[in-house]
DNA sequence: CCACTGTTGTCAATCTATTGTCTAATTTTT
DNA sequence: AAAAATTAGACAATAGATTGACAACAGTGG
């Protein structure tokens, strides 16, 4: 059954061994599980292929337990020809260079719908948004255009983030770019991959000196604090940031960074014990391993 | 039934999946309940088939009690007492102080049901804002509060502001905040609001040079390139950069400015020709001035 | 009152799409 | 060598799509 949902709609992609057999993860293993009683709860699979853990959880435990009432239809018609993740890059670089927001949100709708919102995040958009800064770099893209698409970016993982009926014992993640960091897109990347992996998220957005980082971690009772740092590599104030941070947080809460500048950083992070992630694949198997209580 | 009705009078004509698959809009659906109640209630079906969902409400509610036919249900989830756009805001700034990002965008959803989304705009998000920057200054609000509910707000704003099958002949409208203003909400509320009244929004959010700003107006045709100015309000570089931005922009196109610092800025407001806003309202009925071509 | 007509809800027959299950021939692991 | 996984394909049960037919009913004209 499950090589078969595989096959047909690609549920799942586990990794394979030498001899070709599939491996599958812990999260594979729960998402099945929990595929399983959606479809036995009567959704057509092809509905809900793609939706994560958290996504199924809402799905199954709310309310829909009416009894044998009749089932609720989810998504959207498919109908052009599906694009892959690198496809759906190139198109969005397409849109960003026209200045055409519009379309550039029609590609990310797209690639929730065909990829899952999961891998659109670690295959599209994470990967887009690094293209776009090194263009910027290199001077291919006007400022403008990097502003722009991160505008709209900014907008879709808000919508992506929506905490859907979450339990009250999630752990708590704080997002938040620390002060003098004005990108605030890698921050709420990180915000929505957490959301969707079943953190409860407090997102604070961009450039928050170190007292008020530990606030919101204080007040929410946060297990980690997620830093984003992109933009000024060699802002001379930060490595202090970043050690008073580490002061005034609880040393149960567990600091992760990431972002294209976080390695020039890395004594500081290294100081203030933070967990330093190179892409978001790394944050986001990290952040499983920090649920299960690893530290 | 539905299907009978959809071949005889094209009642209905769903999106298809792939496979032929029927999808219903929520407005289909609508309409159907409501068609159903007002065939139940007497009425002919061919007379009634292509009524819009409004229509069918006024067919359906005003004194169809005439006889003892069934009676036409509301449909309104009639849970709780309808809140006004001050207890609102007062609701709002609870959450914010209570870190709740979860509330403070249901209470924003609340409000765009009860009040529409122009009147959220006007009524309750401008002021919202308005009352959080005071605090902030006062002392009363720290500057996470702030943070989050701006993070929420912006998210919120890009939700709304999403353009409805827009006439590619509706006037363009370029909003940002000019380099060294950090706080972008001003200028996503601004967008919200023009996108709400027709206009096609080209966002490109905080802390963009004059030569950016004017290079999107040209790009993309603009008529209006909208300003918000709010947080340092005595940046010695901004009049230079308003200075600039007139000159790169062509004559045709309109500036206009707003936000709480604005005022401070007033003389090289002036020299740029810049629309001075007091306040979203102002704004709006700015914009509508524009629209009919007097500048 | 009756025959005729047009409207409208319901149903059966047939076709296609979806989806769970099974088989067969290999390949990998134990 | 036995056990288990791999791929590809076939098959059956179910649900939706399409079409045509039919019955109930209201109106019309004789």
């Amino acid at each position: 059954m499950i090589r078969v949902w595989e096959r047909r709609y690609g549920t799942v992609q586990p990794e394979r061994s030498e001899g070709n057999q599939r491996f599958y993860s812990e999260e594979d293993v729960q998402r099945l599980a929990l595929l399983k009683q959606a479809t036995d709860a009567g959704h057509p699979i092809s509905n809900i292929t793609h939706l994560s853990v958290p996504h199924l959880r809402a799905l199954l435990s709310p309310q829909g337990t009416s009894g044998d009432a009749p089932l609720p239809r989810v998504q959207l018609p498919a109908a052009s020809p599906t694009r892959n993740a690198e496809q759906l890059i190139e198109a969005a670089l397409k849109a960003v260079v026209g200045m055409d927001s519009a379309a550039l949100e029609k590609i990310l709708e797209e690639g929730a719908v065909t990829l899952g919102q999961n891998a659109l995040l670690l295959q599209v958009i994470a990967p887009l948004v690094q293209r776009i800064g090194e263009e910027w770099q290199k001077g291919t893209l006007r400022i403008v255009h990097e502003h722009q698409a991160s505008a709209v970016i900014r907008t879709f993982l808000g919508r992506a983030a929506r905490p859907l009926a979450m339990h009250a014992s999630a752990p708590v993640l704080v997002a938040a770019t620390p002060a003098g960091q004005l990108h605030e897109i890698g921050a709420a990347l990180v915000a929505a991959a957490a959301s969707n992996q079943g953190w409860r998220v407090v997102y604070l957005g961009p450039s928050l000196p170190a007292e008020e980082i530990a606030s919101a971690a204080r007040q929410n009772g946060a297990r980690v604090v997620a830093l984003s740092i992109v933009h000024p590599a060699d802002d001379p104030n930060l490595p202090d940031e970043l050690r008073r941070l580490r002061q005034l947080l609880p040393d149960s809460v567990t600091v992760v960074a990431g972002g294209r500048s976080a390695e020039g950083y890395r004594d500081a992070l290294f100081e203030t014990r933070a967990n330093l992630c190179g892409s978001l694949a790394d944050f986001s198997s990290a952040l499983d391993l920090l649920r299960q209580g690893v530290n």
